[in-house]
DNA sequence: TAGAAAACTTCAAGCACTTGAAGTCAACGC
DNA sequence: GCGTTGACTTCAAGTGCTTGAAGTTTTCTA
């Protein structure tokens, strides 16, 4: 009879996923003491992260995110700012990382778009539309400007 | 009777506030042969910015921008110097820069979600909603259970 | 027009990842 | 079981800026 305890591990590309930092970056990170050492599987080598841990690594790529750099995040961690006494001061933290989400999703659907008129151009040009080309470019050159509006955030 | 051709040029100064890229990037940039070497002062070594110069700058900080590395920016750029017969090459490069933004749009909208479900999380534990704390830390779980089947693509 | 202050220059070193090589581990079909 | 496939491991080297030092050049103010 095995003991039934509710999974909730997750591997180091589950975790890179979740908190979107890369897996070469969690293993940096760990390697440089910004975080704690993370459990190995029983049997393998193989990083197991507990929902702890990742509660964790969501509140350093935050800060990591808004440009902390390693030396400061590594100190945040270890005064324990991070735990569940400063509830308050983390929510303000999470509220100020969706909002810079939003913006970076902003700023993709734009890049996206230039990338497609940018296509559409070259293929004018394959084709010989020179007046298609043109528009094109105008298109282009206009939306480059929103496009670094949007950037100054 | 003086060639009356306005001649607009900039400082590195200029040049760095009108694409988004700092001076440091742009001397950079130069240096290893993405842009071609700048124009220098008649009388100093200062770096002097033509509008075309400023035209290349604005596309090189979209290629910047959208994550491409600096050793395609520098063929990107050649090869756009070349014009239309390189116009296949620039649509293959294009529409995988497509491709990438794609993924990374629905990483974000991801971790968005991921955000919220610990903002929601925090404000509950402040409130000593224990029951809706769990059911949240509930969610967080499936959401990373739902990315596992997503991940199959 | 002198002399300070601001902005520029090069070069080198630093930072925060990122990638590559070489090997280990796990999950699947046979 | 047994090979193949793909994800994981460590460690070292590479990348793309970024910053600092030390020295011009330009511009502002007096």
């Amino acid at each position: 009879m095995s003991t039934t305890t509710t999974r909730t591990t997750y591997s180091i590309k589950d975790a890179a996923m979740l908190t979107g930092l890369p897996a070469s970056t969690l293993r940096y990170y760990e390697s440089i003491g910004v975080i704690g050492p993370i459990r190995r599987g029983e049997t393998s080598s193989h990083r197991v992260y507990s929902e702890e841990d990742l509660d964790l690594l969501t509140w350093v790529a935050c800060l990591s995110a808004t440009g902390m750099s390693v030396d400061d995040m590594r100190s945040y961690v270890a005064n324990g700012a991070l735990g569940p006494s400063a509830a308050a001061n983390q929510v303000a933290l999470l509220v100020e990382q969706e909002r810079r989400l939003a913006l970076e999703a902003e700023q993709i659907a734009l890049r996206a778009r230039y990338v497609r008129i940018k296509i559409a151009y070259w293929q004018a040009v394959e084709a010989g539309d020179t007046a298609r080309a043109d528009e094109l470019s105008d298109q282009a050159r206009a939306l480059a400007d929103d496009l670094k509006k949007v950037r100054k955030n």
